[in-house]
DNA sequence: GATTGATTTCTACGATGAAGAGATATAATT
DNA sequence: AATTATATCTCTTCATCGTAGAAATCAATC
């Protein structure tokens, strides 16, 4: 029987701790500036040792979209289920606000880990609860899945955050004649509000579950 | 006034056969087989070439995106709201399908140039014609572009495609207290078939559209 | 033919991910 | 307690990467 030391190893690396620094050296100098060798810099120790926990970059990089998707709590299981798929849906949305330049990992590695199936769980027992048969249930869970990170992954990229002057000024300068739609919606376009598109979208798409679900 | 010429330049570099040269070695090495140095072995010119046509290899990937942007065509302004949604969204689809390793740039560079306005004024005028006021109408927009984005992106990534006997058994192998739910649907996870879980939540997110365009 | 300005190539540099050998500390066994 | 075994960590090394900067090349114009 093997003891369980309180860190093993001779320095006694905990992965978790490695994936909390590297999540913050993400946040801080985005994609670019995050590399093994700064992360081991900051964290203490050689980048050799990072491999070895995570067999390689991409072995970490998948580990932090996990520890990001094991972030999102389980939702009250007695709410009715639309509901439960709108909280899941802002936590999400928290989420990618919270780690914008983390969260298209979530993206690279549409499975991460064991917490996909705790998530996965939860949204069938939603969908099921809105009275879907099997076979329409589960091309819905992962339709809603996809659906709502790429909403997530269009609010931490900032294509849904207001629009900047110079945002508005290329709209401007679009012909009239090419353009009518557009030129005509340049005020609504100057109107956006945060987090409006997201909270209209995942309605949109929980009425449209609504009806599937009754028609199934 | 200067002529133009066929080809500009000393050895006359194209840059829209350098875009599509990347797409050709993105799809055959992948991201991590892609170097601006092996395109430019490829396509017979010094790695330097690129990088003053494109400014930077970021510059390049954008305009690699933008040339998978561009391939979306214009959809039959005659016909029913509905069915242009459609056909867009099937686009999209197709486009994952047939650039899968390229296609992840589009949520990278949510923005990536003129093909953008083309296709909002496409998107805006389904839309209005759906019936939105221009303020619900303009987050609609964007909200259907990030979720159509996201299952494309899903589809590109392999969420979508029928589960693998590898994924069937990580579901048989979960807890049945714990996972009910997604032990009782275990048969209809082999049972996935390609496309049905995009095209169903197409249509889940127009129904959506048409419920929220009538009380808009 | 010389000039000019836009391209293309050449050279060089610092940084990166990772393989492999070696060192070290803990646990298990004697 | 001494020894062995194993997991963990460090050090060295290497090919490759993106790109800055200088130099070379070519077409068009004067």
């Amino acid at each position: 029987m093997q003891k369980k030391r309180a860190r093993p190893g001779p320095r006694g690396i905990e992965p978790q701790e490695v994936v909390d620094a590297a999540l913050t050296l993400m946040e801080e100098d985005g994609p670019d500036g995050f590399s093994v060798r700064r992360l081991a810099n900051v964290f203490g120790c050689d980048p050799m040792a990072v491999l070895y926990h995570f067999k390689s970059k991409a072995g970490l990089e998948r580990a932090m979209a996990d520890a990001l998707n094991a972030r999102v709590r389980p939702v009250d299981e007695t709410a009715p289920w639309r509901t439960r798929l709108r909280g899941l849906a802002s936590q999400y949305r928290a989420l990618a606000l919270a780690y914008p330049r983390t969260f298209p990992l979530l993206a690279r590695f549409w499975i991460t880990g064991p917490a996909d199936h705790d998530h996965a769980e939860v949204i069938c027992r939603a969908l099921a609860d809105a009275g879907f048969d099997d076979r329409h249930l589960v091309d819905t869970c992962f339709g809603w899945y996809a659906s709502v990170l790429g909403l997530a992954a269009a609010e931490a990229g900032g294509l849904l955050k207001p629009a900047t002057l110079e945002d508005l000024a290329g709209i401007e300068r679009l012909s009239p004649t090419a353009f009518p739609t557009m030129t005509r919606l340049l005020p609504a376009f100057a109107d956006q509000e945060e987090g409006r598109a997201y909270a209209m979208m995942v309605e949109i798409i929980l009425d449209g579950i609504e009806r599937a679900a009754a028609s199934s």
